[in-house]
DNA sequence: ACTATCTCCAACTGCTTGGTTGGAATCATG
DNA sequence: CATGATTCCAACCAAGCAGTTGGAGATAGT
């Protein structure tokens, strides 16, 4: 049978995810990525050098994906709330991007040199630069910064994701506590935070 | 030279607070606490048990009274915006507080038993019942449910804490970005979202 | 002052884990 | 098909870690 190693180097790469999404860097286990990958542990230390550097090559993958995965064109700013919403959708799909991005604020924090930092601040900025658009267009409140919204628009996205303990504590036993509705709810806070 | 265990306790309680805060609890190591309370180890394991329990107990202490640090009252309630300030300045002055909610959002999850879980939810539920009174007084836009807005007070005051990277991404370089610039863009943020 | 009990600590144990190695199987090339 | 490079793997190693132990110093009751 023929080698496939990009085949392998996949395999490792998405099970790496899982694990780092799951456990963080700390608590990722080398044996565990390797084992639920199917492939031997030495791979991982030939294709990508070692856990830190695994880690990096992660957290450069999916957060570049994150960053550019819901695109805030300017026409896509003049309804800031709908982005919202899609934001919203995006992390109930993919769940671990926002653990990831979590982690990466825990283990590495704002100090240090990010993975794709400079592509990611692009991606942000760009994003910042269509919400100066919408404002100028008259569809965003132009009394608010454009980088402060977008900081508020990632957050209100991820608001039912980031401390399910607290939503947890927040909604116990309400019925009316559906995907939809929470969709509903960030999207009209949203609108009401931008409203010219 | 007398005994004094209580002052030990609380010396690795401290000590324990600030490294399960900088690292969790996967990356803490206990070595570390007891050096940096100049204490031996084998106190931590007369004390507090294990590295587990001893995990929890802080959790326990400081997410209780995270949760009742800045007491929402029916009629702090009424001013909400205002409050938001007043939690954004609590996260200022208490680093390490946000970081042990979200060491424990990813740690933990939703899906187990939480560390003074009772309390902390009638804690959680004092302040919806405070919002709920600030709705019907007219202060505060009935038409959000006043849960989902708990959620999104939480959020907002700690949107410059809870992901520094992509704070740093979105603000690199600007000279206007200063703590009461912080301070007044969230306030001026929950002032628009919860006008009536 | 004697003894039982509590507080403290240096050194130790055993397991987990990141990382390595030596060699076998597979492939590309001349 | 011979040779050298590459992919794969089981077993191994050393370090770091949570947790333990045995005994020395301090205290309180009698």
């Amino acid at each position: 049978m023929a080698w496939d190693t990009e085949k392998t180097k996949r395999l490792l790469l998405d099970a790496a995810v899982e694990e780092f999404a799951a456990s963080g860097f700390q608590g990722a286990r080398v044996d565990r990525i390797a084992k639920s990958a199917g492939v031997n542990k030495e791979r991982i230390y030939q294709y990508f050098g070692n856990k830190e550097q695994l880690f990096a090559t992660v957290l450069d993958c999916q957060l570049k994906e994150l960053a550019g995965a819901v695109p805030l064109t300017p026409e896509a700013a003049a309804d800031l709330p709908e982005h919202v919403g899609r934001i919203y959708d995006y992390h109930v799909t993919h769940p671990h991007f926002a653990r990831l991005l979590h982690w990466e604020a825990l283990e590495l924090g704002g100090d240090c040199e990010l993975p794709a930092e400079e592509e990611r601040t692009l991606h942000y900025l760009a994003k910042v630069d269509s919400i100066l658009q919408a404002q100028q267009a008259g569809e965003v409140d132009p009394r608010l910064d454009a980088r402060v919204l977008m900081l508020a628009v990632v957050h209100l996205a991820q608001m039912w994701s980031a401390l399910p303990q607290v939503v947890k504590m927040l909604m116990s036993g309400s019925a009316a506590d559906t995907p939809e509705a929470r969709r509903a709810a960030v999207v009209a806070l949203a609108a009401k935070m931008v409203a010219p």
